[in-house]
DNA sequence: TGGGCGTCT
DNA sequence: AGACGCC
């Protein structure tokens, strides 16, 4: 059997831990830049407030009864290692999907008791982190994703779901299941099936496998064996290194000023060498990409991105820096008024297997060796110390790029000056 | 009116 | 490169 964990309101859920006050009031969190609304409280839902709204969107009147915080990523990753710490202690093979999702794999264990089991874990969660969770129990992912919604919409399920694959009370559920509601099928695809008359989860289940694969794909053949209970989706290549990594932000106001591009790429460059640096690899080509902002049409519009080549593969930050602010220099033209920039590190190849090129000069040993510990020791000390704490060059005060999040929490877990304190 | 991936075509 | 999907 598989489980499907799943956060209840995963960043609100942090966010009350820190504040109960917060408890019972109808409360979201916004993406970067306090954009649009990514999670939500019971409460908030039964407003109106859709998940993915723009916060400006939200009718003021609303937004009045509401509290509305920026995110917190340093909460919700710190809360979401110890979501995932107590799950490791139900099963070994725990397969972390997401910031507030764990698939588990209890192959092996009694079925008879598992639902139990779940019960014992998600109070254990609860008691121990402060978090809700749901369960869902079945013999796929997409099973268990589905018995996961059930978790959490049927009061009676108490939080853990059970979703047999061929039992009446499934067909029946099914039936009555719109396919937007399955794993890996949205508005286009579910448009694209109401075509050849297919509109409950259990259509598409008993739909022929092969032909939909015609209309469709691999990935939705995998469906169909998933509704009727074959595990067949593996997730095993989210440990795998990347084969990019991308680092981009929109920026706090528009700006045409050129400092500003270049100190942001320089921020996203060292962010990316940071990543590329955990995953022991090598990038060969680093590509710079600027932007406007796509809802001012008033404004002209503008999107370049420009790949340069690196002469050797590297994770030197400041390699990949001296490269992007080059990609930077020919791609920024005056008087645009920009929105978001970014990088991303491509053709990666593992720290062990660089290949040496025929005609570029290779570094000297001593150079390569040196240029390492520099690095790792920046590594060092920005997770130690906390994010930022050694960079390369330092911005200016007030840049454009800086993010708004005028309504961020304290870091309360992982900032010795913001810890909460109790009052005595 | 987000950011960062992935797969398939 | 673009479409589509996920969270």
């Amino acid at each position: 059997m598989i489980a499907l964990v799943d956060c209840n309101n995963f960043y609100v859920s942090c966010e009350r831990v820190f504040n109960p006050r917060l408890e019972g009031k109808p409360v979201g969190v916004l993406s970067n830049n306090d954009g649009c609304v990514v999670a939500r409280s019971a409460e908030i839902e039964l407003l109106g407030v859709a998940m993915g709204m723009p916060a400006h969107q939200i009718d003021p009147h609303i937004r009045r009864q509401c509290t509305l915080l920026s995110s917190n990523y340093a909460l919700y990753g710190d809360m979401s290692r110890r979501v995932t710490d107590v799950l490791s202690q139900h099963t070994p093979h725990v397969d972390v999907y997401s910031i507030d999702e764990s698939f588990l794999s209890f192959e092996g264990f009694e079925p008879e008791s598992l639902e139990e089991r779940c019960q014992v874990m998600r109070k254990q969660v609860r008691r121990d982190t402060g978090i809700p969770v749901s369960v869902g129990l079945s013999t796929s992912k997409t099973l268990a994703k589905i018995a996961n919604h059930r978790a959490k919409k049927e009061e009676s399920f108490a939080g853990v779901a059970i979703m047999h694959p061929n039992s009446d009370d499934t067909r029946v559920f099914l039936k009555r299941l719109p396919v937007t509601e399955i794993w890996g099928v949205a508005g286009r695809i579910a448009a694209r099936l109401q075509t050849l008359g297919i509109e409950t989860a259990w259509q598409l289940r008993e739909a022929e496998p092969k032909r939909l694969r015609q209309h469709f794909s691999v990935v939705m053949e995998r469906i169909i064996y998933e509704l009727r209970g074959v595990d067949c989706i593996h997730l095993d290549d989210m440990t795998q290194p990347k084969q990019q990594i991308m680092v981009s932000r929109s920026f706090g106001r528009l700006t045409n000023n050129k400092t500003d591009l270049y100190e942001a790429i320089r921020a996203h460059v060292s962010r990316a060498g940071e990543k590329l640096r955990k995953q022991q690899g090598l990038a060969r080509a680093i590509m710079v990409f600027v932007r406007t902002n796509r809802f001012r049409s008033d404004l002209p519009s503008y999107n370049k991105s420009l790949i340069v080549p690196l002469q050797h593969p590297t994770d030197d930050s400041r390699e990949l820096a001296r490269a992007a602010r080059a990609g930077m220099e020919r791609i920024f033209k005056e008087n645009i008024w920009y929105r978001k920039c970014g990088v991303m590190l491509m053709d990666l190849c593992d720290h062990d297997h660089e290949q040496l090129r025929l005609l570029a000069e290779p570094l000297s040993d001593e150079k390569r060796a040196r240029n390492e510990r520099l690095m790792a020791i920046l590594d060092k000390l920005n997770r130690e110390h906390g994010k930022n704490t050694v960079r390369l060059g330092i911005p200016r005060k007030e840049n454009a790029w800086e993010l708004r999040c005028e309504h961020r929490t304290p870091r309360y877990t992982s900032r010795w000056d913001e810890l909460a304190l109790a009052k005595t």
